[in-house]
DNA sequence: ACATCAAGTTCCGATATGCGGAACTTTTCG
DNA sequence: CGAAAAGTTCCGCATATCGGAACTTGATGT
């Protein structure tokens, strides 16, 4: 819980170094623009302390300030650290067992996705080796408003983010399902953040069947990881996919779990030899 | 000076904590476990300096260590800090979009840019899908006073200003187009500011033909973003160009509207417990 | 088992960086 | 136009960084 923002939200560590970490972090809780005295505010750090860090990011390319030269915003060199993070993450390999099983499973490919500058992005999948299969890559980027997965992310958003981005992102057709109203589709968010779950019913590619899951950590607060069942239309209907939810689910918590437990600190040191 | 190092000394900044930012995103392309020694080599690094970064990185739970206490891995801190940073910046995907969308009307490549200390950075760009292409990456950065967007930029900046900025830098020729007396820039800039629109014909790289607005929000905001339009001669002229405007502020306006949503305090984001 | 070597770890003085109160400059607003 | 607020710079003091050298640990070979 980072609750405690009434007045000191301290966020320091031991060294320079510790704290310059715990600055983006803040600084990663952002979806606006930020000054150098909002952060003030919330961290309660000296001014020229953050207006030093806030330099050095911003001459590394980190940040990048507004040309009123009073907002700060991410750079794009701290974009595609976030994105290279998560790509080559070393749990990836964790990860990427539970999708083989739930492919396994299911018999359709699956994959893993996360939220990355209002597209969702495509961070690990697994075939079917069933020979009729749609080929996708991870890195490759989809739009939110046609996918399942980006259905689930925008379910969860604040109100007035989602908003935002939809306002701004052009709805745009990719098959005769694709939801382009506005109005539907916030509809259809409504649904997806009750049931839990989000369809891709041929709305981004003609012919492909999608469901989705978030793996959602039960403390709560937002995900930002996705996990999908792909199919042809020829064998999977939105029957067949509920069908599947069970595994869908077991997987979406196997990939919390993994989270969870790399988050638990080893403590391992008692172990004398 | 661009790094002209070998392949060894590839980790560098100017103060430590860019190194250790520097550090983390070698560290962020790997996909396997790590040691120290391997940074050792592929950095070029002290050991010693090394070793207290990742300790550090290690302490505050941004990265991990495998029981071997040799292998280090990504810590879930870490990969929360990456994820929280592409789940929140929806500015960069809302604008991407509009970049995308205007492309396609336009049927060239287009950037936004941004001035930044003294020269136009190119923030993005989507290219457009025909063959012949200029090729132009985002996070480069070209002069102002052979930019579109660059006059833009000083068209609009109190004439002292200007001024002293013209004074600093050299008017470096790059093509015979490009202006180099610096009458016959003001001269230009004065144009510019009258038009609302600018120009690149040539004055940067040969072949290259280039129109520019800026993204500004007329409520005094001076958000000021450009957005310009590139294409070869072979296929745009001025004329064409310019048929292509009511497009290009279209777009504009957009960003320019993102902009000032992204502005808005966060409301007190109260994600209640 | 012991020698050998490579990787990891600790030590420490010199240096560079961070730190942040205070003062200064610029912008915003009434 | 003057006051308040935000941003920026200054600068002496404190502290983290730096990295060569030495030490410890664990793996490998004979």
């Amino acid at each position: 819980m980072t609750s405690h923002k009434t007045e000191t939200t301290r966020l320091e560590g031991d060294t320079p170094a510790q704290r310059l970490l715990a600055l983006l972090e803040v600084i990663a809780d952002k979806d606006h623009f930020f000054t150098l005295q909002s952060l003030v505010e919330e961290t309660g750090m000296p001014k020229p302390t953050l207006h030093r860090m806030l330099q050095q990011l911003e001459s590394s390319g980190m940040l990048q300030r507004e040309a009123d030269s009073r907002h700060y915003g991410k750079g794009n060199r701290l974009r595609r650290l976030a994105e290279n993070l998560l790509l080559n993450d070393t749990v990836h390999g964790a990860r990427h067992a539970v999708l083989s099983q739930l492919v396994d499973e299911v018999g359709e490919s699956c994959n893993i996705t996360a939220l990355s500058g209002g597209e969702v992005l495509y961070l690990d999948r697994v075939e079917t080796s069933e020979a009729l299969r749609f080929y996708l890559h991870p890195g490759s980027r989809v739009p939110v408003h046609c996918s399942a997965s980006g259905k689930l992310f925008l379910a969860q958003m604040p109100p007035a983010q989602r908003r935002r981005l939809l306002g701004e992102i052009p709805l745009k057709a990719f098959t005769g399902n694709t939801l382009t109203d506005l109005d539907a589709l916030e509809a259809e968010i409504d649904t997806v953040r009750q049931q839990g779950y989000a369809f891709d019913d041929e709305e981004f590619l003609p012919g492909l069947l999608c469901i989705a899951v978030l793996a959602l950590d039960p403390n709560g607060g937002k995900s930002n990881l996705g996990i999908a069942i792909q199919a042809p239309i020829m064998r999977m209907s939105r029957d067949k996919a509920l069908e599947c939810l069970p595994a869908l689910h077991r997987a979406a918590d196997a990939i919390a779990a993994i989270d969870r437990d790399a988050m638990l600190q080893p403590l391992t040191n008692e172990v004398q030899s």
